[in-house]
DNA sequence: GCCCACTATTTTGTATACAATAATAAAAGT
DNA sequence: ACTTTTATTATTGTATACAAAATAGTGGGC
């Protein structure tokens, strides 16, 4: 099992906020829950059989982390972007990612190279047998270990962050197959660049592949 | 009155749970309240004259910022560093840091250019009269100004999150007058680099202003 | 005198209750 | 028929209550 930061990811006891906060953002992540829509504390308070006070704690929470928004006057929503928002999000996220790819290129050992190897792998799996859900599920993990092949738990907490953020509008674009396979194939050059470990190239290679995202989660636009 | 993203910064009514949020950023930053330090649930409900529920929620949103650390069994905790962890730390901000005053450069106009020198004015000031809290509210407003000139909202949300995160370890090097003008001075010639227009001189000279401050941090550790 | 078990107290997490405010529906006036 | 005002309902923010868990304290056994 790999490190862990600082939250209890590992333990095996969750509270009830924290099981309602890890399930709205799988949830969300899995654009099952889309943008603008209002979050009801009373209707998930019901849902996850629990009182209102730990749903306001998830909710909290995620509001803390930009997942959610609060409303102008009552209620939170998830948070939705216009064009011009969401291209400064993915500036932003463009930046830390290609900061992660530069600085993993850097420190990379033999146990990144096969983690990311290995997520790689999942994910070519996943696009062949057309699974979306394993897919989307298997390209964050793919980031994720190039984000721990930092080995800075910092940087990949807030490029996990950005990942939240994104989730509901990157997954849109997977409309079928083909765009499956087509990711997992710019997964395939990323890899190369970043184990070159020359980190101008994995820092390009990385924002080309964050530019070619944006343009597929603009056009669902 | 500048431009707020998407909280309530400029409304005038402020629920309790973020009168609280507000009060305790406050404290942190300013170094009143030491790293390690516990925060007792009860204590501060009395203290702002509110019950728990409030203060929880205070307490659990500066957790999600990764402000507050919760305690291994029980109990929340004023964010603790190793030496590695806050190298870790300072490395994710340099790289935030870096690409705003990069960004920065590249969209300077005549507003964010009066900005960042009024504010630098501001920090001359506190550092010649010796107002070290001035100065400490003085050099965050400096850091603002840069992160609004990226005029990207997310970027700034980012940098400033981490500004929170490590207030405690950069107010404890400015320690007499000397280190005040000696910290303003050398915001002059990071203004110069970022003002040259030219990304890589910007970032390059954001980068050696971070190492210089997190040297100094260090220092004090 | 020291260590372990058991009890008591503190502290947290969740549930419920209540008051204030915003949204919605209804009614009256023009 | 449409707008404006009033009343009702729904929803939030805060307070209080309660149960579970963890620490501290106490006593007994060796």
């Amino acid at each position: 099992m790999p490190t862990v930061v600082q939250n209890g990811s590992t333990t095996s006891k969750l509270s009830t906020a924290q099981r309602i906060e890890r399930a709205l953002i799988e949830e969300i992540s899995a654009g099952e829950l889309s943008p603008g829509q209002r979050l009801d504390e009373t209707r998930l308070a019901e849902r996850f059989g629990a009182s209102r006070t730990p749903v306001r704690e998830a909710l909290s929470r995620l509001t803390a982390q930009g997942v959610l928004v609060p409303g102008e006057k009552r209620g939170v929503f998830i948070a939705e972007y216009t064009r011009e928002e969401l291209a400064q999000i993915f500036e932003a996220m463009h930046e830390i990612e290609a900061a992660c790819a530069r600085i993993a290129s850097q420190r990379l050992n033999l146990l990144a190279r096969s983690e990311i190897e290995a997520a790689q792998a999942e994910c070519v799996r996943a696009a062949e047998a057309g699974d979306r859900n394993a897919y989307l599920r298997a390209n964050e993990a793919f980031h994720e270990t190039i984000y721990r092949a930092t080995g800075n738990p910092y940087m990949a907490e807030m490029a996990t962050e950005f990942r939240r953020r994104t989730g509901p509008f990157r997954a849109k674009k997977f409309r079928d197959t083909e765009d499956l396979i087509e990711s997992a194939k710019s997964h395939q050059a990323l890899i190369d660049d970043i184990f070159s470990e020359d980190s101008g190239t994995a820092s390009s290679g990385m924002r080309a592949h964050m530019t070619e995202s944006f343009m597929q989660a603009l056009k669902a636009y």
